[in-house]
DNA sequence: CGGGGGTTTGAGTCCGTTCAAAATACGTGG
DNA sequence: CCACGTATTTTGAACGGACTCAAACCCCCG
């Protein structure tokens, strides 16, 4: 698993300019003065991945940090024994790597396209350079590694305490901010970028229990599943799965 | 819960200074020069708390960083439900609080001494200022965050992947390193600082189940429970549980 | 039209939970 | 120091959610 290729695998593209990214205010870039911008600019690099391609292995020697321009990155984790889980997805706007780059470790996940993605790389030493520089860049970048951290947590008390029928509920309500579309007749339509193996990993179970939970989501009608498509005739009997009224 | 108390609770104490801290080279505080040292000495008070005690609850107004000068706090969240875990026990060394100051959140835990405690308190705006000051500190803060990010991860990959006796060990395992003493014919005995309430909810279990499975570490004479004392007679023993040799 | 992956369904099992009761440890006041 | 009441821990029995294994199904693509 060991790998120490400085420049990232995918396909290289041509690179547009961050000060053009609609995304960077809403990332940790937004700490940037103009001038940094450019910087950021000059030294990065654009690839494109097809679904499915590995950015970067849980393991391979640190090299930079990614920003994803289009499309959804997934992060997995996996043990000695061999579980897996899926830690988190990253969309447009989010960047990855750098907790592993702080924590001075090799990259402590697998990356993997999961529709047609591009990414923005940005190797280390750029990064830390970039980083002395700018110390609102470090505080805004040490802001979302404690809110990551936080979020973490969440999710552990979650999947230790929940039953996996509200877990997905959860999961269903985070998507919607994504990819969810409002339809005419108030119905919610979302298009996952999951298939049923990603979405048992994301809420540590296995694939037959989420067809089930589907299943019975169904039945009790806060749903409509067809493939990757799901309705939501009424969102508040979603809402209803996570927190019960008392 | 709510409570804007900008002073902890907790009887106040003599201030001890922070240079002639035995922990201070293995925390954050190891990046201060000797003058910032006393600055965070002048600043700091002390405080005293019995076991049980509250030091300050999940949800109150986020007042300042607290330092574990004696003694071991345990971290706990809650959901909506009611349902808690205990995210992590702090130690001699440790500092609770600055992922909070840095999500700009309310307190994210509920912090209890687990032990008679003694901890030392520094206000936020104090923290902030000492930060303005040392991009070193800074620094070591972030890295601190981003090891505990990725040490959520592994417990959330652990929780929902291994069986209760496994995460047992893994407990046992990271508790040797702290409340462990060698002796004489090589067994290794430890006093847990954990009710079994506690080592419940730990591991995501409840008191039962882990009566049940310090029985079943019994019965294969893996350990030796009698009440809080442990004895481990072959620590080989143990890591197979963790680690099965293929 | 015939694979082949991902998905769904089914049946049986297991681990951990729940509820309840018994046993043990603990603190307090006599 | 002992007796008592309370809290914690352990044990037991029954239940249930999620897992495993296996087969059927479906849909997409060649």
């Amino acid at each position: 698993m060991k790998n120490s290729r400085s420049k990232p695998v995918g396909q290289s593209k041509p690179t547009p300019a961050c000060f053009a990214c609609q995304w960077r205010d809403r990332s940790q870039w937004c700490a940037l003065e103009p001038e940094e911008v450019s910087e950021l600019s000059e030294k990065k690099s654009n690839h494109f991945y097809t679904p499915g391609q590995v950015v970067f292995n849980q393991g391979d020697t640190f090299s930079g940090i990614f920003c994803v321009s289009e499309g959804t990155v997934s992060l997995r984790r996996t043990d000695s024994r061999g579980n897996t889980i899926l830690v988190r997805l990253c969309h447009a706007g989010d960047t990855i790597g750098y907790r592993d780059f702080f924590a001075e470790t090799e990259f402590s996940v697998t990356a993997q396209a999961v529709s047609p993605t591009t990414l923005c790389f940005f190797p280390a030493k750029d990064f830390q350079a970039l980083l002395n520089a700018s110390p609102a860049l470090g505080m805004e970048v040490t802001r979302r590694l404690a809110q990551d951290a936080g979020q973490a947590e969440e999710a552990l008390l979650r999947s230790s305490t929940l039953p996996v029928r509200v877990r997905m509920a959860h999961l269903l309500l985070a998507l919607k901010e994504r990819y969810g579309q409002g339809l005419d007749d108030g119905t919610l339509r979302l298009v996952l970028p999951l298939s049923r193996q990603d979405i048992a990993d994301l809420l540590g179970t296995r694939p037959e229990t989420v067809a089930r939970v589907i299943h019975s989501l169904e039945i009790d009608g806060v749903t409509r599943f067809s493939g990757r498509n799901v309705l939501i005739p009424d969102l508040d009997l979603l809402l209803d799965e996570v927190d019960p009224e008392e």
